[in-house]
DNA sequence: TTTATTTGCTTAAACGTTTAAGTATAAACA
DNA sequence: TGTTTATACTTAAACGTTTAAGCAAATAAA
């Protein structure tokens, strides 16, 4: 039933002439190849005509070149990952490239899969969220010159191109914005991990409570489920009942944490200022809203692109870039000023 | 400095036997073709020594097939359909297919373009959100027997297959609720469109109406951006005081209504029930929690997946399936039974 | 006029698989 | 015993491009 798809050699022989001329032709190297222009228009004319669309499959095979770019992300769901996935489908579009994604659910093995599948399927490039365990994995493909852009985590063991954000910092402003509101009992909830880009974090928050003098509550959750991970905050809340700011280390402990505030009679921006790391459309509706360390997402996907597009071009050997990107600080009611006490007010 | 990749004829080499046996036995097909168990042993183990991959570039171009479905959205970053993506993308992989996605902006010009380069790239089938006036170019995909699942919205002059929900229903279920729960005034918002889902969604709320005997407030918005959309809103419940309910077509405008509804003095759930047609994290969120219509996102990846591997494995010209689901009306606070007043209680 | 260069093409190989068709030997059958 | 069938492979073509190498004619340079 299919008809048999128009080739090069079948426009070759409808016009006397031969494969390679066409070929030439179509790829805009007609000039180069000093091909007439009287040719050169009677080839794009047949092509036009006849609607002509070159296989996509042979030229891949014979160029080693598919113009396709894996995306590896953990959860292609996570608002974080879609935005920067909307970015980056973009972006490379705008470069001829087409994007191939799957997701880890941050797991070894399945990111090993993966790698070996789009490995396998010679993408062009790589763009990955990589789970911790699979460097010698990711540094196998980079010595095969393949270009590898790293995001969202870093990982200290692997060399390698890098878009990341100023983890450590964006904490550091965020809880001096706190500190500078008044707040005295600062915590930081995160979850038990070896990610750097959490390790960063939790470093900018105690080097922010230690340089203002304040007591660091720590609290790390070793994440099972939700429901687990809103008991332990609810829990840590109610035993730490002097606590006047909480900060939450990633978007969905932000809303574990808002489950957790409404077991408690804590009223957030009055009782308990928030600040969520990473933003959602929940914190901007949520009443009041919640103030929230904002990633760049369509300027890391620019960067992610501009990279591999350098490294696609001229791909010699030359020292692994790394760029790090600031945050934004979006204040909301959730941690705006808040109403210092007498005693407070005496103490300063 | 890339090494050269071990091809199957480096294996035969090295074994003294021929590609074709290699290539038998490592598509298993050595017994059916009747290789003697030692060469099996023999070409196996050395496959798994030297870590041979099979070019899937060569494989394809050969065989015609990819192993890669297409996958068409409005775009990518929107929660309904990143949840689609991701089940997609967990079932697919399951049966060896990797998806390569794009995102159409709801643009006729970039939906055609993105058809056309993914046909190009030969996908060995195409799961699709397909907008408006693309109905030429999917039949003449369709025509060549590449198969095409449709989802989300119906083309009524489009013959294909079809993976849908019961909007008609759904919002008549929804409405009926509002209508149960002693709402007279019900308002339903949508979009000014022809894409038939919302449509249907409009019919159903018509259809609920008119049999409960109930006046119709039908607010079509042209939807232009954001702020619009909200002071459209806005302006529609300052001029409708007597609304007791109101029902939302789709997940962006029921953000809108909710920042629609703050500029009033409404309180949700009190003086106004509310319904969003597709749910979100800041539904369920919101206080008072918004009750939505939730789409079965797994179920609708179930059934596209299905479908196509149907199609993969033997597409004979049979008649095309049209899927229809349930949604699924999660009753929250916004909508829980109204204090119905004096006066509405004497009506009755 | 002879030689070198440019113009305008073509030939043929290569990319790594799959697979139809064939061959040689051994086993089974009549 | 001769014939068929099964076993265990191999040969070679094909998929549709790209591209290095080459060639003939026209033009320019010497």
């Amino acid at each position: 039933m299919r008809e048999k798809k128009l080739s090069i050699i079948d426009l070759a022989k409808q016009l006397g002439t031969s494969a390679t001329t066409v070929s030439f032709v179509i790829n805009g190297k007609g000039k180069e190849k000093n091909i007439s222009t009287a040719l050169i228009e009677k080839i794009e004319s047949l092509v036009a005509e006849l609607n002509y669309q070159p296989n996509a499959l042979a030229k891949s095979f014979r160029t080693g070149k598919t113009m396709t770019i894996g995306f590896i992300v953990d959860e292609i769901a996570q608002p974080f990952f879609s935005g920067i996935a909307r970015f980056i489908d973009e972006k490379a579009s705008a470069y001829g490239y087409n994007i191939l994604f799957s997701s880890t659910k941050n797991s070894k093995k399945k990111g090993s899969e993966i790698l070996q599948v789009f490995n396998e399927r010679c993408v062009d490039a790589f763009i990955i969220a990589l789970p911790n365990g699979l460097e010698k994995e990711v540094e196998q493909i980079i010595s095969t010159d393949v270009p590898v852009v790293l995001f969202d985590r870093y990982l200290p063991a692997l060399e390698s191109d890098y878009v990341l954000i100023d983890n450590e910092n964006s904490v550091i402003e965020a809880t001096n914005h706190l500190i500078s509101n008044g707040c005295k009992h600062i915590a930081f909830v995160t979850i038990e991990t070896d990610q750097m880009q959490m390790l960063d974090r939790t470093i900018g928050y105690e080097k922010a409570i230690k340089a203002a003098g304040l007591e660091s509550y720590l609290k790390k959750i070793d994440y099972q489920n939700k429901a687990h991970s809103v008991s332990e905050i609810a829990d840590f809340l109610k035993q730490n009942s002097q606590l006047d700011a909480i900060i939450f280390s990633c978007n969905y402990l932000s809303m574990d944490g808002l489950d957790a505030i409404a077991t408690t009679n804590l009223k957030i921006g009055e009782d308990l200022a928030m600040v969520s790391f990473d933003d959602l459309d929940v914190l901007r509706y949520f009443k009041p809203a919640i103030t929230a360390v904002i990633q760049p997402l369509e300027k890391i996907a620019d960067k992610i692109i501009e990279i591999l597009i350098y490294r696609l071009r001229d791909n010699a050997v030359k020292d692994k870039l790394k760029v790090i990107l600031n945050t934004n600080l979006e204040i909301r009611a959730s941690s705006k000023a808040k109403i210092t006490t007498a005693v407070d007010v005496l103490n300063k």
